[in-house]
DNA sequence: AATGGCCTGGTG
DNA sequence: CACCAGGCCATT
């Protein structure tokens, strides 16, 4: 659940918080959480629980930052801790709800808890964290300059899955998520079925525009929390009382009143207006 | 490109 | 009890 502006409202609270502190020691409660790197560049999942604590004790936190729905704490060594939060992973400075499965001690007493109810997330440790193949492999950043209508067409062009898909899809454009696919095609007038390929010039215009919009709107409402999202004090976001679409299947259209529909597009639930998206 | 698995809480 | 949520990866 937490996409980009999940992600980045926390980066941005954890920023403030606790750049410049220094870890003393960390707990790991659940092993499985910390994922490492095989000599074929793919994961493997059994980084030793003593590695990773040497590894992040005593290391100075110079920065964190974002790269699509990936959060990166950058030590001033170089070396830097790469989280993902999948679904239901949250990064918490209070003690959280139920057990966490990492807590980092900081040398002046505060916390930082690592929770996941459902094990999906993961964090890695990497001396050169830029170079993660899960880091190389994700498309740009749709709030830079990188992202352009002529960008979104080049990768559409002669691609045969389903737009919806294709905004999901991490190695085009990095960050966005379900709830924000369907946002950005239901204000961009783009049915979510439609094939990539076939969308007109000016339709990928509006849509490079929506995607940034709905974006940076969340990012102010501080994310979406309908189901697990909180922010680093366990706060939720506003987002979800704007959206227009998503989670809204079966009631009327905010734009025409016209009954929104629910869709499965490769696996995942769409929901759309027949009327408004083309 | 579609499907299934990972995992678990919430809902009908 | 069955099913849904869904990011991401592996498989078909």
């Amino acid at each position: 659940m937490p996409e980009l502006p999940e992600v980045e409202t926390i980066r941005r609270d954890l920023e403030r918080s606790l750049s410049g502190k220094i870890i003393q020691k960390c707990t790991v409660r659940d092993r499985s959480v910390l994922t490492g790197i095989g000599p074929s560049g793919k994961p493997i999942y059994s980084v030793r629980q003593e590695d990773f604590i040497r590894q992040v004790s005593n290391q100075k936190i110079q920065k964190f930052l974002r790269r699509g729905k990936y959060l990166v704490v950058e030590f001033s060594s170089g070396a830097g801790l790469v989280f993902h939060l999948r679904m239901t992973g949250q990064l918490l400075e209070e003690p959280p709800q139920y057990p966490e499965r990492i807590a980092f001690h900081f040398t002046d007493g505060n916390m930082l808890y690592f929770a996941d109810r459902r094990r999906f997330g993961t964090v890695r440790y990497s001396a050169h964290w830029q170079t993660l193949p899960e880091i190389l492999a994700l498309g740009p950043e749709p709030l830079s300059s990188e992202f352009t209508s002529a960008y979104l067409l080049q990768k559409f062009n002669r691609k045969n899955a389903p737009v919806h898909a294709a905004l999901l899809n991490q190695s085009l454009v990095a960050g966005i998520g379900n709830i924000y696919a369907a946002e950005a095609l239901f204000l961009a007038g783009i049915r979510p079925q439609r094939q990539a390929a076939k969308v007109k010039t000016l339709e990928a215009e509006k849509l490079c525009q929506t995607v940034r919009c709905v974006l940076e709107e969340s990012i102010r409402h501080r994310g979406y929390s309908m189901r697990n999202y909180v922010d680093t004090l366990g706060r939720k976001g506003r987002s979800q009382l704007f959206s227009k679409v998503y989670g809204k299947e079966g009631l009327p259209c905010p734009q025409c009143q016209t009954t929104l529909l629910r869709q499965v597009i490769g696996g995942r639930s769409a929901v759309y207006c027949k009327i408004c998206q083309k």
